[in-house]
DNA sequence: AGCTATTCATAAGC
DNA sequence: TGCTTATGAATAGCT
């Protein structure tokens, strides 16, 4: 249909290939139209030109996006639908776990519990229970490390202290003052990691092996 | 073009739409071909027909996907990647929210305390005395219901007696013998409800109101 | 599903 | 791009 007859092959001018491009472009728009007021079909038509430009159709009444939801239940479902399904099925599993350990955390803090049975509060007791062990136990360390420190600063004082002694050097004017403000650094330094509770009191000096 | 010009309308005699339908899409179909060939467009075309029929044309060298992906790219990623994004947020947003609560849980259950400060320990600690006190008061409720119920069926029990005194009835064979299955079952349900220790003891009545 | 008269789409040119 | 026009293609109505 034209002037003369056309081989269908790619039209190698490219003027005329954007030309017929166009004509033929609208041709088909206007045909896709036809067909679906004629035949009341839906019709999703996306043509890209060789320069990437975008043209669509779509039946009126929906939206290409529809066209494509439903292309999306036939066929491409296959490819979309898994990656969502995947994901909410994530989200789901994960909301339950959620969900699971909120309840187990507002048991342990003792939220909640109204409904439990007497053995479900008896578990949770002793779990509570041996909680609070390991969390009293490890408590105990902090004293414990910080008086071995402060001992063996006193250990070595005392050492050198001895070594001074046996050479007959005066401790008083030099090494000694160096010697306090070292060991009042390492006080500090204690008393700012160590609640007041737990320090390490000079008159009881084993008062935190027996807390 | 044809016999005679139509309206573009739809075809209501529906054989005649079903007839018109599939020589227009053929038609369609071969347009899309030729376009592609021509001017070497990538063209999507997917058509329903009133009875849900699917057809869909695609350049070569390429599928519907690849266009609808393109596609994608351009339009319908505003559509369906927000939804994605949404969900991948979600689950991540829920997964930290697990991580938490997981590293929350182990803590009160004294596990992984190791690198946790002294503060942090003695926050735990607090939580964890807090709990066992909610859970021990909730725990001591069940003794003092069942008492309370034990009680009152004792109460009923001399009351009935009392007025079967009164009334010179003899208990001995009918009335009793009813009472005492009765108290029977309850003892029954109450021992099969609560745990070994907590149960009342006849020779020290009150012990559970001092545990 | 074929046939064909007729209308329509469009190639070429401006 | 838009218009024109000669010409080939698509198809409506019929069988």
């Amino acid at each position: 249909m034209g002037r003369g007859k056309i081989e269908i092959k790619r039209i190698e001018n490219s003027n005329n290939r954007q030309v017929t491009f166009s004509k033929r472009r609208t041709g088909i728009l206007k045909k896709a139209t036809e067909i679906t007021v004629l035949c009341d079909a839906h019709v999703s038509l996306v043509i890209f030109s060789t320069s990437g430009i975008m043209h669509e159709y779509c039946s009126p009444s929906t939206t290409v996006i529809d066209i494509l939801d439903r292309y999306h239940k036939q066929s491409i479902k296959k490819l979309w639908d898994p990656k969502h399904e995947n994901l909410s099925n994530e989200v789901d599993r994960v909301k339950k776990e959620n969900d699971n350990m909120q309840i187990e955390l507002r048991h342990l803090k003792g939220e909640d519990v109204t409904s439990l049975s007497i053995k479900e509060l008896m578990a949770l007791e002793e779990t509570l229970e041996n909680g609070l062990t390991s969390i009293r136990d490890k408590k105990m360390e902090f004293p414990k490390r910080l008086k071995k420190r402060v001992d063996k600063l006193a250990d070595e004082n005392r050492q050198l202290n001895c070594i001074a002694n046996q050479y007959g050097i005066d401790m008083d004017d030099n090494v000694r003052g160096m010697d306090t403000g070292y060991r009042q650094r390492a006080v500090r330094d204690y008393n700012s990691q160590v609640p007041f509770a737990f320090r390490v009191q000079p008159i009881q000096p084993n008062l935190q092996e027996r807390i």
